[in-house]
DNA sequence: TATATTTGTTCAATCGATTGAACAAAAATA
DNA sequence: TATTTTTGTTCAATCGATTGAACAAATATA
């Protein structure tokens, strides 16, 4: 019943009295070998149910048609998004992806670049841990000639091909819809300064308000891990200061949610009394009671752009140009954020 | 600066003037050789940045030292958690793990499950997709000499390492807990009964309601995909029913949802009218409002001794018996069955 | 001192597939 | 018929690491 004995080109040139090389040449269409015999291995081929060593293959061409994704966590929406976009792109040209998750943790991430690089993938397409902040990990991708592209997460200086959406832009779309709500202080609970897209946040947060000719205290604007928690925390604090605010524009879904359930838990009416907006179009934000406005980054498309870029540097090495992309995001208005509507 | 020449122990050899097989028998600590040797060995694959070659090893050694891990979907606190606690220990025992999800669908597993064959995994583990009802992958898996264990999602027949909890006895702890808060009518969002976790679920609520002498008319246990929709619909088609039922056990967390969204739609009170209860303890089941009620299947646990069948398994490859591991359920009452406390 | 044992290393084959060069046979051209 | 070209296949080296056998040198035993 157990059929171990996994056939080999040897079997199949034993069968047809053809050497292993003649077997090979016909497996990959080698212009010299007959139709005749192409035929006739391959028909060879499905009898012994052959496969092919890929481990062999591999280590002969110096090529593996494996690509690593690294992705700050796996139970998000949006990365789950992406990876599954990067896989049907990549799955049609013939490589497999291998999904890693940094749990956020720098120490994590060095780690799975390690083993990627180990098992000498082609390519690695990540977005960075919140934690990290030191790119010599990244650096060591490139200096071993594996492509790198990054999304969402990625600094400039790495100078690598990357794929997010404007997130300056963002801020702008977000500001803009809460001062046409009549919102006066608005508040921002911020991811970390030290990561380039929670940084252009806050600045277009801050032009955007300067533009309204609105008021943008320092201390409106608080960083964080962007974790239930801390949106939770971070609300309540919000409510306790003297002036309080009467909008938040949160960089995080998920701390969007925690600070929606401080003000449900305060009895604070939303949007009226306060209005909310979060980040990342997570599903849950159009299961809550009220549904939490946000941003669309387009995951889909993020994935499918992260995968083309591997493959086009791939096909060109030569190629000394660098692809950054910039998508647009769009506001979901709904009603956490919808004075008029509700 | 892009030192793409990584070094091989034909470099290593070259510079302690040594033959490759030397340097290789040092690394592997081989008995014969000196321990001056040795440490001058280690010392020079220091210097040189020597990282083995992983295929090449592989390919000689006929093991990768990679566990494949086939989940339904990644978006999940369950399935998530169970390969964070599969990783850890894996890594700590020198595997590295390659993580994709089926999305629940047949046709994407059976593909997954070529290309952790292909890629050559060294065991597969894994839980099986919605659709799945023809076993031929997983038993190629077995035919092929790969180790394979399963979890949650797991079919007798397979007769493989098998871990998860006890489905039947948590539908007693579901029901015997609805009974106690007073419950008469208790209905049931089934999973599909081909599938044999979800088959013990509504076993043992039938029995349970049996037992506490209440009826369970077959048209009160429905057989869904147990996604969002299929919650909404169905408790929808509930209530528009003659006999409402006063409560609803929901084999999945997400439908639990659902079916919560369409109930406080119609404004029915939540546990007064309409008692409600879930499965799998996903974060979010804490956050709605009311919370809801679930069982929590100790994904930890899971993972952890999913990840030490497997390696019991490949220290020990003579070892013919199967280990079933069955965990005890653990019933969370929140407010939305809690019928006391609110 | 002669022989046996231990120690440290090299040799050579191997894992399975790939690939350029070599070669013989068949076909085309002169 | 002699020569060139084309075609189909085999040969042999290679990718990098591993491993049992072989061998020489050093050490121990008789």
């Amino acid at each position: 019943m157990e059929n171990k004995k996994k056939s080999t080109i040897k079997d199949i040139a034993a069968v047809l009295g053809l050497t292993p090389s003649a077997v090979s040449k016909a497996l990959n269409d080698h212009p010299r070998i007959s139709d005749k015999t192409k035929i006739a291995v391959k028909e060879a081929a499905i009898q012994l149910d052959y496969q092919p060593n890929y481990l062999s293959s591999a280590l002969r061409k110096g090529k593996s048609n494996l690509v690593g994704v690294i992705i700050p966590r796996v139970n998000s929406h949006f990365f789950s998004s992406v990876v599954e976009n990067i896989e049907k792109v990549l799955n049609l040209n013939g490589y497999n992806i291998i999904m890693t998750q940094s749990n956020e943790l720098y120490a994590k991430e060095c780690q799975e670049i390690d083993t990627l690089l180990k098992i000498q993938v082609d390519g690695i397409i990540a977005s960075m841990a919140n934690e990290t902040t030191d790119l010599e990990y990244y650096q060591k991708i490139k200096s071993k000639g594996t492509e790198l592209v990054l999304f969402d997460r990625g600094e400039e200086e790495l100078n690598v091909d990357y794929v997010g959406i404007d997130d300056y832009k963002s801020s702008h779309l977000v500001i803009d819809h809460l001062v046409s709500q009549n919102c006066k202080r608005i508040a921002h609970i911020a991811g970390f300064k030290h990561i380039r897209i929670y940084k252009e946040r806050i600045r277009g947060y801050k032009d955007a308000l300067e533009k309204s000719g609105l008021a943008a205290p320092e201390n409106w604007i608080i960083e964080s891990n962007l974790r239930l928690d801390d949106g939770r925390r971070i609300m309540q604090q919000l409510l306790d200061s003297p002036e309080r605010p009467d909008a938040v524009y949160v960089a995080g879904d998920i701390a969007a949610l925690g600070a929606l359930q401080v003000l449900l838990e305060n009895n604070i009416k939303v949007p009226e009394e306060m209005a909310l907006i979060g980040f990342s179009d997570e599903p849950f934000t159009s299961l809550t009671q009220p549904s939490i406005s946000t941003v669309n980054q387009h995951s889909d498309q993020i994935g499918k752009l992260a995968a083309e870029a591997f493959l086009e540097r791939i096909n060109n090495p030569k190629k000394k140009t660098i692809n950054r992309i910039i998508l647009e995001p769009e506001l979901i208005i709904r009603q956490s954020s919808n004075r008029n509507l509700k």
